[in-house]
DNA sequence: CGGGCCATTGACATCCATCAAAGCGTGTGG
DNA sequence: CCACACGCTTTGATGGATGTCAATGGCCCG
């Protein structure tokens, strides 16, 4: 609910810079593109950022914490479409109709930069590096959820489950964090939903992993014992 | 193989302009964009357009026919990630890491015209409508890819084939044809690739359509019988 | 006219969902 | 600060939807 004041915000001395802005840029871009964000919004655990339905002005760049992306079908159904954490843009879903198309659910207590679209738009018209990273940032986005198809398309649950952990500690190692240990900020409802299967799923298979060695689970903690073994599972080898 | 030379290629006269082209230009806006499209290329069936691993220099844009477009997983494992036709743009995944991240293959003899990003990225620096209209064709692709996933993770069997049905004749009565007739241009093992299933589903559950009235299929001829039924299906009433 | 690809259908197997019950943690309020 | 309650997780038993394997048939194209 409380909105802080605007207060210092910089991309040029954020130390999230090289995961959410462009690379090589010169002094006096770097300068302008400080002016991209307009404040930035700390939310509770539960707090939504925005709605399915909301108007679309502003992208939003995670400076700490996770949210989780869904959306819903006209009856209740709902599917988790992605996890992000910090460095990562939330609300490309809502530039096509002005409107998002999905919600934005923090996870724990986060802190986004409310970046008004419209000055997205206006500064890459003149700044060539930043064009080519929004163009950037919305492929990428593509070709993840490309990737999610292949995972709900051709995948058993171990290979589900195996994916999903690698894809989460390795872009946690990229944030400097273990390359082996993960705090769970998902329930494991929220996990189903994103993989396509149900909370007993996740908690069966995880059990089956840990029997094996393969990982320590206590609760939301989770070590990775056997990286190579995941990989194995996701990638069987003699195919 | 043979690719004609340049031809007479002018977006401001082409009947698709107004689905794969940016509305209410000026008459000096419309003619810079003529300049777009550098040439075009007739595809047979069965043809790729682009492989995974090429490098990237070109969005496409459908003039006639139909694509798949599918990824690969290391092991052998495919998945078809869309159908495109007439108008849609094809390539935007390959923006993120210059190389294209996907398969196009032509489902049946197809023209495409071939539109270099660098000049994309020229003149949306330039006239902001296209500029728009390019943030907008990628949007609305991670929108769709995230109406995908929603039915990979949470739909059954028929609420898959009826959502794919409902969609197809949707698009392609949006391009003049009729709302209930459709000439499926792809196999049923291509239909089950894209919905996650096997093609022995999908012969099944058109089978089970056909029984219970909803549509008459007689080989790649379908018609649709009672749309109504197959909007049930997808969304049913009492949830 | 023949061959190969595609589609259909049946019988059976498997994986995951569903239903149910109990245990564990966490956080909140007294 | 403790106790309780609620939400989350685990585990078992069972069932159902879809996959797998197999055989046949039809259509299209060369």
């Amino acid at each position: 609910m409380t909105i802080p004041p605007t207060i210092q915000v910089a991309c040029s001395n954020c130390n999230l810079r090289e995961l959410c802005m462009p690379a090589g840029l010169q002094p006096e871009d770097l300068r302008r593109i400080d002016g991209l964000v307009k404040t930035r919004r700390k939310l509770r655990r539960r707090e939504t950022l925005f709605h399915n339905g909301d108007k679309f002005t502003s992208l939003y760049a995670i400076r700490t914490g996770v949210f989780k992306t869904r959306v819903a079908s006209d009856d209740g159904r709902d599917q988790v479409t992605g996890f992000q954490m910090a460095g990562e843009i939330m609300g490309l879903d809502g530039i096509v109709n002005a409107r998002h198309n999905c919600d934005a659910v923090a996870l724990e207590d986060s802190e986004v930069c409310i970046i008004p679209f419209e000055r997205v738009e206006a500064l890459s018209r003149e700044v060539p590096a930043l064009q080519r990273h929004v163009h950037q940032v919305m492929s990428r986005e593509i070709v993840r959820e490309n990737g999610v198809l292949l995972l709900l398309g051709s995948m058993r649950a171990e290979e589900r489950m195996a994916a999903f952990l690698l894809n989460l500690v390795q872009r946690l190692h990229a944030r400097g964090f273990s390359r082996s240990e993960v705090i769970l900020r998902m329930t494991r409802e929220e996990i189903g939903s994103y993989l396509g299967l149900k909370l007993e799923t996740i908690s069966r298979t995880l059990s089956k992993f840990s029997e094996d060695g393969i990982v320590d689970v206590q609760q939301r903690n989770l070590r990775i014992l056997d990286a190579q073994a995941l990989q194995r599972i996701v990638n069987p080898p003699g195919r």
